[in-house]
DNA sequence: AAAAAATATTTGTATATACAACAATAACTC
DNA sequence: GAGTTATTGTTGTATATACAAATATTTTTT
């Protein structure tokens, strides 16, 4: 069934939801390659672009609370794709060897999902979600 | 930090969830009263609606699997909210009087939360915003 | 300098959701 | 009509995420 045909079809509420799966599904079929969830690789992107970076700002960037980014790092630590050491009560968040080499097929899967996520949408159209997105993320 | 500050800014998966849990936020302090989940409420106002919809046709609703609508439902029966009957292959699912009690509550809740939406993003905006979601929505 | 407040991170626990496998029934085909 | 396929719903299990409380450290206040 469409969403358009439901009756639950003007509610922001599951209208949300159901983008964010819809797009969550496109970005885990993206990144199957790598094992990695979209949460996963985004993070590592980040720990690769800024090593040493702080959880605490990697919640701000990737807009996730403190904690769920302690479990995320948890997984990445265990798959050696990165590392941390706390001095005080700072901790910093350095990428491996491993993940290094791997910087280039998280880029291609980043290109793959936007590539997608544009051709479903068109090009035209997809640029204005984003934009829609984008305000509604600030505004809420 | 404002997402748009951020460097994932332009990334549709963060954008999408990051939506889609400040609105389910919203939705969660408008229910708040019934002590019920935004889905669980919706469920439930469904099923008054419609009185005897099987569990399928409500996933296809609701934008969920049908698993997640049984453990939806588990949890409004044990409430005791809304009642199964089984009939060969096919389920049932009516709303208890309990549940017929609660019908304008409901619909007040449901009222809160548009129209907290409705202010946070203007009654423009809100509007339009709900028409790239359900685009989206059908497209992806 | 001691006490209080603020900050950064982690841990314990709970929730919503999905997927895959299963079970039960109905429909179809030959 | 027996065997196969499709439909409907449930269960077992896994995941991402959040909140609240705990911990550890730094900063501020008095």
């Amino acid at each position: 069934m469409k969403i358009s045909e439901s009756k639950y079809r003007s509610c922001p509420y599951f209208l949300a939801n159901a983008v964010a799966r819809k797009i969550e599904k496109l970005a885990t079929e993206a990144w199957k390659g790598t094992d990695l969830s979209p949460s996963h690789a985004y993070l590592l992107m980040l720990v690769l672009e800024e090593p040493g970076v702080q959880p605490g700002c990697i919640a701000d960037q990737l807009q996730l609370t403190p904690s769920t980014i302690t479990r995320l790092i948890e997984k990445l630590e265990e798959k050696k794709l990165v590392m941390r050491t706390t001095e005080g009560k700072l901790t910093n968040v350095y990428p491996t060897p491993k993940a290094k080499e791997m910087k280039a097929v998280l880029k291609e899967c980043s290109e793959e999902f936007y590539g997608q996520y544009t051709k479903m949408l068109g090009k035209d159209e997809s640029r204005q979600f984003m934009q829609s997105l984008m305000k509604m993320a600030d505004k809420l």
